[in-house]
RNA sequence: GGGAGCUUAGCUCAGUUGGUUCAGAGCAUCUGCCUUACAAGCAGAGGGUCACUAGUUCGAAUCUAGUAGUUCCCACCA
């Protein structure tokens, strides 16, 4: 049967996929293994699969069938995620596209739509991921508004706040004037944007000409100030004390008070305060019972307590008011500024500080032992560096603002009654029982109960993830959860290390007193090869699917592990995926190779095939030691390489060309089986990070039963043989000596096909047999020769002390024989002068220990040997 | 403003407790090969004052301090 020179991946993926789902290779139930769970961390529902992801999830799919096959019952669990303001906003667009306002429509209404996209356009990226050969166990697939999944969310709301962790308040908060909603500070995102300062006179109350000048960055809201600010002790405004200043165009009065607070050097000094837009000058406004007027409408605009420029946008007013200003006289300046800007995270739109009625959650008490756990390596960060970084956020935390004036999510759980107060509860009768207890004089019924009209914050239901998709809220005993919790490893990105890795710990802890997963692999950003991270915008983010047609979903698998250990940005170039794309090609070519050979069974097994065979095995056990060391401490592009070089270099480069039979010539059946018994074990090695290809070849290279699956193969382990570190250097040294007689053949120019001799200057002893055979094969020589005299007109070299000598019939090229030589001689000598600086070194001698001691004089020693071997070459030469 | 990290070959990165020829790997580059598994390949080669400075030490890529550059996180400076 013919095998195309090039793999294929196309059909092969498509195939096994099936294969793997319709064989049920993915589901797992609870049984007598050990469980090994992952919890994806669900992408928006209406989100396409991205760089990002491809990396996220080939991590996780690795470290799912790693312990699959390492005997563990491993499941990963795959979802999507609500995302409230990104889909709501997607939503709100699409029916603007119609023709349809969402102010048009009731809540019922829009909610009717937003389900209909969700069914239509949503969970898109997990049919995406299958092409990445994501082992998911997909009859699992949950979705955080699921009816169950909401459930727990209530319930869980409920109970914080019967445990008075929730509250509600008026506060200053973080408001998306697109997003018409309140944000929490994560979602805040601050840049840097040139802007004006602009310097703006007050008149003082009761002079004609005498002002005081404020320098401020949003002159539009001049009209809601109620104070302006000095420092106490700032000599140029002591005489002020006590007075008063007329705000520009609305002449209202207002006091000038003294803070601290109040940077002396910056601008003039003295600082407008707008209680209802700052949240500095809001925290003054309190401190000395200033007013607060709120001259904005929710989407931005100003509104009728302006005065001025009422309906119109606070940037447009910003620029109208500068020519109303110096009209009135009272613009001093304006300078180019540089300053921070808070824009939403979702919207992109300029964040409004705003006061308002909302939820809080209090933090405090969740915080104190999630960070204990995480302190106390009960949770183990890789790399570890971010348990810093999440210190530091749990000792600041902050109230965590719940609630978002949006439709799509999950709906606050309290309900409000005619006489302003509210009760919270699980369900409108709940709520109604609860109401009519606590005030039976009002006669409640049902109809009297209204619904709080806010929903979520979208990490609200994420943080009940790890024990949701378990049901471990509303049944906190079955089996399942029992089981499957917590999850063996967390794989995400550290920009949502506050958003959800944190909750999620905090929600563990508080609701099934344990922590969620016992790692947390941290995944750099993929940002492409000039470092810039991957955007729309930039349009400098390949599709991940195109990737995936070109090079194969394993040979992007590969790509993307090339380069990124944990936590370190990756910087994506698809010749990264070429690489892992000619990886597969090779070991495809490698079974090419191996399938075509004829086998004779009679034939006795040369000395070369048990060499090879022998120390391969040897050096597959090396191997499987590093690479368990790696995924221990979460190295995977480490362990991949080593399966890289090990295939390629070992395997293929080495190992295939020992044991390959002289042309058209059959193999020997001992050698041939254990060469199938390898490769079995090199594609099983392989199999995590390259799923397809592996499987394709597992099952071309024995017969295997309709069932069977490389997936659930056992995954070899290490056995190490006490003589085996000996057998590997003895076999690594004539490596070396292959690779000197072939710089001897690139240098003279003496092709492979025409053989050479060698000769070894030193008694033969009778393992030599076991090695020279390699030599032979691998160099084209004949017969190793052993003898006891130097040979003149050969070429030399000289490995591990011994002289070899590789006669060459043209004559030798003297001076450039001569010229390598000198250049070794001078080489060794160097090396030898510094030993012997070390060890005429009394306090080297005195303090290094012994062992140190010795290596300097064995290597003194043999520095020495090889100077005596170097001159006399150089004598007989001349 | 505060904190954390990083700086090793052209590029991306390893380098565990300071000590074995420790200065490494992959990719890229150069040279020679279309050698019957693979040119998506084979064989070989070159390439680094380990950011800089000072210190500790018998000995520093490794430890300490400072400097420069760089990245990220946090923070209410108008």
């Amino acid at each position: 049967m013919e095998i195309a020179t090039k793999y294929e991946p196309k059909n092969i993926e498509d195939k096994w996929y099936q294969f793997w789902i319709e064989h049920q290779l993915f589901a797992s139930r609870p049984n007598q293994q050990k469980p090994f769970t992952v919890v994806i961390p669900p992408p928006n529902v209406t989100g396409v699969l991205h760089m990002g992801h491809m990396l996220n999830n080939t991590i996780q799919d690795v470290l799912v069938r790693r312990a699959r096959m390492r005997g563990y019952n491993a499941v990963w669990v795959p979802g999507t995620d609500h995302a409230s303001i990104a889909t709501e906003a997607k939503v709100v667009n699409m029916l603007k596209e119609k023709g349809i306002d969402k102010r048009s429509l009731s809540r019922e209404e829009f909610l009717k739509y937003a389900w209909e996209w969700k069914e239509k356009y949503g969970g898109i990226i997990l049919k995406q991921l299958r092409k990445l050969g994501a082992s998911c166990d997909w009859d699992r697939t949950r979705f955080t508004m699921d009816p169950e999944m909401s459930e727990a969310v209530t319930k869980v709301f409920v109970d914080l706040y019967n445990k008075g962790k929730i509250y509600r308040g008026v506060r200053m908060v973080n408001w998306d004037p697109k997003a018409l909603t309140a944000v929490s500070d994560e979602e805040v995102i601050y840049h840097e944007v040139q802007s004006k300062l602009y310097y703006v006179r007050y008149l003082i109350e009761g002079t004609k000409d005498e002002y005081v000048t404020i320098a401020t960055t949003r002159p539009e809201t001049i009209v809601g100030d109620t104070a302006i600010c000095m420092h106490p002790e700032d000599e140029r405004y002591k005489h002020l004390r006590g007075k008063r200043a007329i705000v520009p165009l609305v002449n209202r009065s207002i006091p000038l008070i003294f803070d601290e607070y109040v940077d002396r050097d910056f601008g003039t000094g003295a600082l407008k305060i707008t209680p209802a837009h700052d949240i500095n000058d809001y925290n003054l406004g309190i401190k000395y019972k200033l007013d607060t007027i709120n001259i904005f409408n929710d989407n931005g605009t100003l509104n009728e307590a302006a005065q001025f420029l009422v309906g119109v946008d606070r940037f447009e007013a910003r620029k109208q008011i500068i020519p109303l200003l110096e009209a009135a006289g009272n613009l001093v300046k304006i300078e180019d500024y540089t300053n921070k800007v808070g824009y939403s995270e979702r919207t992109n739109e300029v964040i409004e500080p705003k006061l308002s009625l909302q939820w809080f959650c209090d933090m405090a008490s969740l915080a104190k032992p999630a960070l204990d756990v995480v302190m106390k390596d009960e949770i183990k960060f890789y790399p570890d560096k971010f348990k810093n970084t999440y210190a530091h956020w749990m000792e600041n935390v902050k109230d965590w603002c719940i609630s978002r004036q949006l439709w799509w999510g999950h709906r606050i759980p309290a309900y409000h009654l005619p006489n302003r107060e509210f009760v919270v509860a699980v369900s409108k009768e709940e709520a109604l029982k609860i109401a009519v207890e606590k005030y039976p004089e009002l006669n409640l019924t049902i109809d009297d109960l209204k619904q709080d009209e806010d929903v979520m914050d979208t990490w609200f239901s994420s943080w009940l993830w790890p024990m949701s998709v378990f049901d471990g809220i509303r049944n906190p005993h079955n089996p399942e959860v029992d089981y499957y919790y917590p999850a063996a490893v967390l794989v995400t990105a550290p920009d949502i290390i506050f958003f959800w890795v944190a909750r999620m710990i905090m929600a563990g802890l508080e609701w099934r007193q344990a922590v969620p997963f016992k790692d947390v692999y941290f995944t750099g950003t993929v940002r492409d090869k000039l470092g810039r991270k991957m955007s729309k915008q930039l349009g400098n983010s390949p599709d991940p699917i195109m990737l995936m047609e070109k090079f194969g979903a394993d040979g992007v698998r590969m790509g993307m592990l090339l380069s990124s250990p944990a936590g370190n940005d990756l910087l994506f170039d698809e010749s990264l995926c070429e690489q892992g794309r000619n990886f597969n090609n090779k070991i495809w070519n490698a079974f090419r190779l191996i399938k075509g050979w004829e086998v004779d069974e009679k034939l006795p097994q040369p000395q070369s095939n048990a060499t090879a065979v022998k120390w391969f095995t040897m050096r597959l056990n090396e191997v499987l030691t590093e690479m368990n060391d790696h995924f221990e401490k979460y190295r995977l592009s480490d362990a991949l390489m080593a399966v890289y070089k090990l295939v390629w270099d070992d395997f293929c480069s080495c190992f295939l060309e020992v044991v390959k039979p002289p042309y058209q010539k059959p193999i020997d059946g001992k050698t041939y089986g254990e060469i199938i018994d390898i490769f079995d074990k090199l594609l099983r090695i392989t199999h995590p990070f390259m799923p397809f290809i592996t499987e394709e070849l597992w099952h071309s290279l024995k017969d295997r039963k309709d069932d069977e699956s490389i997936m659930v193969a056992v995954m070899p382990e290490p056995q190490c043989g006490a003589d085996d570190q000996q057998y590997l250097n003895r076999f690594a040294n004539t490596q070396k000596v292959i690779e000197r007689v072939r710089r001897v053949r690139a240098e003279k120019n003496i092709a492979q096909k025409n053989p050479v001799n060698l000769y070894v200057l030193r008694k033969k002893v009778a393992e030599d047999d076991e090695m020279d055979c390699i030599i032979e094969k691998l160099c084209n020589i004949p017969k190793v020769e052993y003898i006891t005299e130097k040979m003149p007109g050969a070429i030399l070299f000289i490995e591990q002390n011994v002289e070899y000598f590789v006669p060459f019939a043209e004559n030798i090229d003297k001076d450039a024989e001569l010229k390598k030589l000198n250049d070794e001689l001078a080489y060794v000598e160097n090396f030898l002068q510094s030993v012997l600086k070390k060890l005429s070194n009394e306090r080297f001698v005195q303090n290094a220990p012994e062992q140190v001691v010795a290596v300097e004089r064995k290597k003194q020693a043999d520095a020495e040997a090889k100077i005596q071997l170097l001159k006399e070459q150089i004598a007989g030469l001349k």
